[in-house]
DNA sequence: CTTACATATCGTCAAATGTCAATATGAGGA
DNA sequence: TCCTCATATTGACATTTGACGATATGTAAG
């Protein structure tokens, strides 16, 4: 039945917090970790949302050892996710929060998945305060 | 804020309801009474969905003395909008759902906006049950 | 086979959402 | 002006959703 996954894909992409992560995706891969510390959420938050990624087709999920890294996807039969991701990429690059996400991204790749781990799922304070850090629900902004 | 515009046009989108009604505007203007009759909701329930659809972008009204008739927008600075309009033309065509839409819609369209009001919002029955009514919940299918 | 750690799942709560019945609004006609 | 009727708005209620902390799972290392 298209409508449900129709349903399922828009939905998925429809949440502030979950468009955050499928934007900071479009930079490639990253780990669970780097998103948690990207985004300033809770780990059970930020699971769940991959989750619901996942379900509906927009993401991809790649284990490495102790590591699980999440990637944009839309091989799958259902257009709509293909669409969405490709329209995505031209949308929203310069909305402020995803602007901020875009620097912190940044700091995540550089330093790299095990760092930021150890770091507890956080980026480095003196870096990071540049850009800064996330309000709690997106739509306090 | 662009993430906020782009939030309330995918939110309206992606529910089952409000994209039942988008498709079924694919084909031309409707008044508020046939979109009731089509849907088999509550009048109170389909107002509520083309307010949100209004408010998003997706839909523009247009009164005619005691009638008030909604057809598809897009013509908004937001590209969102104009964006989901357009893809969804080629999406859900074959959907049993959007189907029966399709034929309850034309039936609509032959006896006209006046004919359905003064028959309390519904249609012909006989014309109409070779199209089962639409469950209450689209959830439910 | 433990320990340590990255991620997933569960339970709970508050907020948002969808539906309906009832009522309000507002335009046309008597 | 008053009535009728098409649509909008409101209030109540059930369901869904997103957030978090606590706990479970599973892999790597010792």
């Amino acid at each position: 039945m298209p409508l449900r996954r129709y349903e399922r894909v828009l939905k998925a992409a429809a949440d502030p917090t979950r468009v955050r992560i499928l934007k900071i995706l479009e930079g490639g891969e990253l780990c669970v970790c780097q998103i948690i510390a990207i985004l300033g959420l809770s780990q059970s938050t930020i699971s769940r949302h991959l989750f619901l990624l996942k379900m509906s087709g927009l993401v991809k999920e790649r284990r490495e050892g102790k590591w699980i890294h999440y990637s944009l996807d839309g091989s799958g039969e259902s257009p709509y996710a293909r669409m969405m991701i490709r329209t995505l990429k031209g949308w929203l690059n310069d909305d402020p929060i995803v602007v901020g996400d875009g620097k912190r991204e940044a700091i995540a790749r550089k330093i790299g998945p095990v760092a930021v781990c150890d770091r507890g799922m956080t980026l480095p304070a003196r870096m990071a305060e540049a850009c800064r850090p996330p309000a709690k629900h997106v739509g306090a902004n």
